[in-house]
DNA sequence: TGCCAGGCTTCAC
DNA sequence: GTGAAGCATGGC
C-alpha cells in the first residue's frame, strides 16, 4: 500500500473520461486497473489524497509513467485563452484527468471497436474480448484477464470475435492483428505523427478518427486531435468549425477535457 | 420502441 | 472530390 498526495489527479474521473476501457469505479471510492498483466486498486482518501495497491517501487517504475504524472498540467491549462469559457470550464470540471500512456496494440483494438458504440458497449465488448482470448492471472483468489496479444487475434476468426459482441468490426480487428504483426515501426515510437496516421490507415477499420485516439492515447501523441460527435458539436457551437491553432501543440490534451465535458452537459446538436 | 453511440467503407454522382 | 446509405449491437 502506498498513499500520496496528488493535487492533480482524479482517478475516478480518468476512468470515466472515455480514454480507456479497462478502468473500472468500484465501491468504496476505488478505482480498479487492469494493463501490463497486473491489476491496480487506487482508493480516494481524502481531497487530493491517493491509496495505490502498489509498492513505491512500482508505482515509479510502472505507474507513475502511465498516468503521466511527470508532466505538469497546469502547462496544459496556461494554453486557454481568456475568451474561451467553454475550455476554461471543461477544465475545471475535469481537473485531475491525465492522458493515460496505454498500450498501443491494446488502442488500436479498443478503438476499432469503438466506432458506433456507446462506452459502456465498448467497455462490455473488450471484457469479453479478454475474457474469451485473453490471458488469465491471479492476484489472491481472484481472476482476472490480460488483453489478448495480436497472435491470440490472429490466430481467431470472425465468428470468435462476433461472440464478443464485435458485430461488422470483427474481421477489422483480425486485419489489424496481421497488420500490427508484419509492422515493426508501430511496435515503437519513433514515426512521426503523419507516418503513423498513414501506417494506422492501412488497417481496414481505421479512418481518421480512431487513427487519432490510438495516435493519442497509444503513442501519446498529444498533438493528435480526434473529432467524434461530441467533438464536432463543440467544434460548431464554440469555434466555429476552427480549433484555436494556439492549442495545436496540446490539441489532443484539451480536446479530452472538451470531450467530457460536452457529454456532461449533453451538448445539443446544433 | 426508437434513437444514438469516441465511424468506416462503398458507391453514386 | 463530395455526399449518402448501410452496417451489428447494446444502452438509455
Amino acid at each position: 500500500m502506498l498513499e500520496l498526495v496528488l493535487p492533480d489527479f482524479d482517478a475516478q474521473k480518468i476512468a470515466q473520461s472515455g480514454q480507456c476501457f479497462r478502468m473500472t469505479c468500484r465501491p468504496e471510492d476505488t478505482v480498479c486497473v487492469n494493463a501490463f498483466g497486473k491489476i491496480l486498486l487506487i482508493q480516494k482518501k481524502e481531497e487530493n489524497q491517493w491509496c495505490f495497491s502498489c509498492t513505491q517501487e512500482e508505482f515509479d517504475t510502472i505507474w507513475k509513467n502511465y498516468f503521466d504524472l511527470d508532466f505538469d498540467y497546469s502547462n496544459y491549462r496556461a494554453l486557454c485563452l481568456p475568451e474561451d469559457s467553454f475550455l476554461k470550464e471543461s477544465l475545471e470540471a475535469g481537473m485531475g484527468i491525465r492522458i493515460l500512456r496505454q498500450d498501443p496494440w491494446e488502442m488500436l483494438v479498443s478503438f476499432i471497436i469503438s466506432q458506433r458504440k456507446s462506452i459502456p458497449a465498448i467497455s462490455k465488448a473488450i471484457e469479453l474480448l479478454c475474457q474469451n482470448f485473453g490471458e488469465p492471472f491471479y492476484v489472491g483468489e481472484e481472476v482476472y484477464y490480460a488483453f489478448p496479444t495480436p497472435q491470440a487475434i490472429a490466430a481467431l476468426n470472425e465468428a470468435d470475435l462476433r461472440a464478443c459482441g464485435l458485430g461488422y468490426r470483427a474481421p477489422y480487428v483480425l486485419h489489424a492483428a496481421e497488420v500490427f504483426m508484419n509492422t515493426p515501426a508501430l511496435w515503437g515510437n519513433t514515426l512521426s505523427l503523419q507516418e503513423l496516421r498513414a501506417a494506422l490507415m492501412q488497417i481496414h477499420g481505421v479512418g481518421i478518427k480512431v487513427a487519432e485516439c490510438v495516435a493519442l492515447f497509444g503513442y501519446h501523441r498529444l498533438e493528435a486531435f480526434p473529432i467524434d460527435v461530441w467533438i464536432q458539436r463543440v467544434m460548431e457551437h464554440v469555434y466555429s468549425g476552427a480549433f484555436p491553432k494556439q492549442y495545436q501543440s496540446a490539441a489532443g490534451v484539451l480536446q479530452q477535457y472538451l470531450f467530457c465535458y460536452a457529454r456532461e452537459q449533453k451538448l445539443a446538436v446544433k
